[in-house]
Formats: structure tokens, sequence, C-alpha cells
DNA sequence: CTGTTAGCGCATTCAT
DNA sequence: ATGAATGCGCTAACAG
């Protein structure tokens, strides 16, 4: 006994109305008589009817539906923007439809419910999908990601990566640090990359050492993984983890496993800013993309209409101090070879 | 020039077949000649087509949207479970439409979508939507809340929160602990209520003095406020936070501010075994609640029929030992007032 | 195997 | 101000 939805000829049957009463009750400036929108409103209530968007969808060829496609929902910056996101979204009067990219399903499937518009939060951004997105009128909204090749349009919004990773070498070298190494995984995201070639590019120019660790996935795990390598050997006096994911890893192995005073013998920083970073556990000294700034400029975004331009938001980005480096202008930090 | 999406009509024009035809070769297990069905693939690839769910839902009265209702997404717990969750909805063929109950968005909303079914994360269920679901046949459930008031039915995921409580509370006894607290924050969720409880009573029976701790939200900062007050005075020995979010405030703040040594002179004790937890700057010892039977369960009862019976699937706890509660059989930890 | 037809629930134009 | 009729894109029952 698979109970029915209740539709509007239910409530119409009920107010004594025709079909059409009920649905000009329900929609906002529409012609009704204050006497039938009042029993209409009634016979919904008691009824327990909504009005089904799918089908006002339908009709109007419009839809209210905003797909967000992220992996890794996990990671604690990843989670920080969906939460904002999906928040804003809902203030809007749009519904989040989301999509686990690491699920296995496939991305495509979004436009299948005529989203609006698509943000891709993390994961790669299959030309496949752009394509579709583009052909079908739906709006793209990319995050953190590279321009889409060829002619295909999409928003870009995305934090100063380069900026970021050049910040990130100065705090560095401010320490004194002169063996340096960044992890950034094997993921070849753009944003991460950027930050680790600005990062290497003003080592290189500061005359500075460094490495790079380029395996595994962007996690907690491969932050420790690289620690584990890194710090094998003497030498290494600062890390930088493009994510603060990664750099959390480093930090708590490089305490805990590897012996290391932080930041007496090794400085850290990170990048993102994420909630957990600024508990007192890890003090992790980061760069910070405003969360605000990205979740509003995405909105943005999503609420212009199709036939608009895409525009790409360039947000600044700043160091956020806190204790997992040395001080400025402080001597060398202390190296294990040196003890 | 908002371009329209590309409908069955456009394809079945451009492959010379009509439109069921081009419908029977998207519908699995349809009648259609290789050669058209070849034919129709071919169109619908250039056009970038995909079938409209919100029609096909229309017609079949049935859909593949679930509703996922869960506030507070940063919570390291909330987010694991919302990651497991959307993962497996897609491997299932279903989608995740979220509402986040803390962006100030109508739950009912959800109905108007016309889900399949409403899952409960967190946050409270208002009678108001039970009442709606049940009304609209959507299949309802609720995960580790008490079951809904009145005949309306939903099918229950908990774990065995008592049972937990009382294992959280013999870890401590065992610890030698004679003076501990329970931060459960001011939520009313029947799943913190219920672990405290049992917390409570457990402790009472053994004669160990407790203390309450019922102000803020579920989340690191209300841990870390507790912290602060309840170690102000020398004395409490051992912490149970309800949620893993709280215990770790607690325990950061203890070592951190309060300059205790955890677990020499402090145990702390925590609830979820969210994947923070496990770090190695934590180290929490804490409850489990195995998250693959949560989810699994979760999406047995997502995918059951609106006609059959809702069940209630209560999942058992482990204890998880890691390092902030003293040895088992260990002398009484260290007092503060002893030193 | 294929095309024609009807109807899912809605918003809207056109008559009244 | 209201009811009747139409079409949104789709699937399924029916007829050829």
């Amino acid at each position: 006994m698979t109970r029915r939805f209740v539709s509007a000829a239910d409530v119409a049957r009920r107010a004594g109305v025709s079909r059409s009463a009920v649905s000009r009750a329900f929609t906002p400036g529409a012609q009704v008589s204050e006497a039938a929108r009042k029993r209409i409103q009634e016979a919904a209530e008691d009824l327990g009817y909504r009005v089904n968007r799918l089908a006002r969808t339908l009709h109007q060829q419009r839809s209210d539906l905003v797909g967000v496609v992220g992996g890794n929902l996990v990671n604690p910056y990843i989670s920080a923007q969906l939460e904002a996101l999906s928040a804003g979204l809902q203030r809007r009067g749009l519904q989040c439809l989301l999509l686990n990219s690491g699920g296995g399903g496939d991305l495509a499937a979004l436009l299948d419910y005529r989203v609006r518009s698509v943000v891709l939060l993390s994961g790669a951004a299959p030309d496949e999908l752009v394509r579709l997105c583009a052909r079908n009128g739906a709006r793209m909204v990319l995050i953190g990601r590279p321009a889409p090749p060829e002619g295909t349009s999409a928003d870009l919004i995305l934090a100063d990566s380069a900026a970021g990773g050049r910040l990130a070498a100065r705090r560095l070298i401010a320490a004194g640090c002169r063996n340096v190494a960044v992890v950034q995984s094997a993921s070849r995201t753009s944003a991460k990359v950027d930050r680790a070639d600005a990062f290497c590019t003003e080592m290189q120019a500061a005359g500075v050492t460094f490495t790079r660790w380029a395996e595994g996935p962007n996690s907690y795990d491969t932050g420790c993984s690289a620690a584990r390598v890194l710090l094998a050997q003497p030498g290494i006096d600062g890390i930088f983890g493009v994510t603060d994911e990664l750099a959390l890893g480093v930090l708590n192995t490089a305490r805990s496993e590897m012996g290391r005073d932080v930041p007496r013998s090794l400085s850290v920083i990170g990048f993102d800013d994420a909630p957990v970073s600024a508990w007192a556990s890890h003090g992790l000294t980061t760069i910070r993309q405003s969360l605000s700034q990205l979740t509003e400029a995405t909105l943005d975004a999503v609420e212009r209409g199709p036939s608009s331009v895409p525009r790409t938001v360039r947000l600044p980005v700043t160091l956020v101090e806190r204790c997992s480096v040395s001080p400025r202008g402080a001597a060398a930090p202390l190296r294990p070879e040196a003890g």
C-alpha cells in the first residue's frame, strides 16, 4: 500500500476549486481571491500537500538544483567548504545535489537532474563534464582548478596559489631554514601544483636546498609517510605541506614518531587554514584562503544566469602565524646533526 | 541565449526515429534493434543528450533522490558519515539531496523533490517532518535518534549508547579515577543523553563522584570551555566526552592550557571514533560505533520499499584503547593536590 | 521491432 | 477572479 504523494488535484477537490486555483495559490504574485487562497492553504495543510518541484521544473524549464561535486569529504577543508556552501545555497532557495566524486558515481549523472549549475569543489574536472554542461546550458563553477580547455567556458574561483607558495617560502626562509621539503602528494590539481612550484621557485632564488615529495593521495596519511622518509635522515629543517591535511600528518609524525621538536628543530607550514589546524594540539602556521569570500564568490557565480559571461575570481591569501614555525629572525633551527 | 537542455525529441529527429525509440534505447531491457540503438546512441552522444530524470520520475512515480539532512557538517564524525553514505548511495544508483539543517533551510523542502526517503544524520527530527514523510509515502530513516512520537513510523538506526556509556565508565574506573565528569553539551539528542546517563548510573553504582557539564553546542569549543572550568579546581581525574569532538576539546585544553598530563594526571575518553581521534597528536581512547555497519544499515533501510515495515537496528559498540586513559589497574592517577 | 497515444503534476494562456 | 485547455520530457501500454 505504497501511499502516493498528494497532488494539487487532491487539494483542489478538497477545497472545492479547480487545479489552476491551487497552482495560483502557491505561485507568488498570482491572482487569487483571499477567500480561496485561505481555503486552499487549509486543505493543503490538512493533506500535507507540497508542490512537486520536479513537475514545476519540467514546466518552467528552470531548476533550483545545484550539483555540488567533491571527493574526499572527510578532508577538513572540503567539509568546511561544503558546510558553508550548502547553507548559502539554501538561504537562496537553492537545493544541493551532492555527488561524491570518490564514490565511483558518474559525474554526468548530475545533468540528468537538470541542475542549473555544477560546482566542482575538488576532484578532477573531466573535459567530458565541462562539455556536457556547456551543451545543456548548465553553468559550471570550478574551484581552485585551471581553466578548462579550448572554447568551453566556466566560472573560475581560485585562491592565489602562487602568492601563497611564496608566502610560505619566505616565512620558512625568515625562520632560518636552509634545507626544506615540499609535500604535495601525487595529486596534479593545479592549485596544489602551483603552490609547490611557487614555493620552489622562491627557494631556488634564495639559494635554499629543497626536495619535493609527490607521492600518495592528498591525505593525512600521505603527510605521515612523507615525514617518515624525509626525516629519517638528518638535514631537513623546514616542510611545506601544500594542504593542511598533509602538513598535519607531517607535523604529528615529526613530533610523535621522529622525535622532532616543532618548531625548534623543524618548522612546518600548511595551506588552507582548516578548522583543525587552529586546535591547540596542532597550532599549525598556515596560509589562509578566506572561506567566506570563497563561498560568496561561488554563490554569486551560481546565481548569475547562464547567459552571463563567465568570470574568474582570484582570492587573496594571508599568512596565519601560529606556532609550528620558528620565530622570524631566530637563529637557524637546531640541526639534528649539530647536536 | 540561454541554451535549452537537449531532449529525446532532438535525438529522435537526428537519428530519424520516433521519440519512443529513443526512450527504449535508454531503458535497460527494452526492445530495440541493434541497428537503431546504435544510431540513437551516436546521435545522443553528438548532441550531449542525457535522459531527464525529473520527467522520468514524474512518469514512474518513483524517485532516485534521497534526502540527507545533517547539521554541523564540519563535525568530523558527521562528515565521515556523509562521505560513506553518499558514496554508498551512488553505488546503488541513488542521488543525494543534501540539506544542511544548520543553514536555516526548510527541512520539508526535501519533500518538494519527491525524495524516496529522508535520512536524518543529525539535528532534531521535527514531528512535522516525520508526519509529512508519512503522509507522502517517503521512508524516513533516523540515525541515533529516538523513535518518533505516536503512530508515525520510521526506520531507526542507533548505536548502543547505554552500553557505550557503561564501557566508558568502567574503563575510567579501571584506570583508578575517583572523581569524574561527563561533558555532554546542552544538546538533548537522545544518543548523547543516553551515553551520559548510562555513564553516570555506572559511576554512581561504583561510588565514584561525578559532575555533568551540559552547556553549549556539540562542538570542539564546548569541550575547551568545559575543561577550563572543570579543571580550574583540582580534583577531577577523569572526563568522558559524549562525542569525540567534545573529548578532543577537553583533551587539548587540559594539556596545553591547564598543564595537565594526559593520561598521567587526567584520563579522557570519547565516543564515535572519528578519524581525527586516531591522529598521533591526540591518541584518544574512545567508544567506536562502526561506520561501515551504520552505513550499511542505512542503505538497506533506504532501499527497502516504502511498504515494508520499519525496523530498528541497534549496532554494537566497542572500546578502542589508545593513550588518553591511564593503564588498567594502574595506581590511581596522580592527583594534582597530592603533588 | 516500431510508431502512436496517453498521462505523470505542474504553470500558464485563453476564455469566461 | 476563476475554470478549461495546453505542453514541459518522459515511459508504458497498445496497435501495427
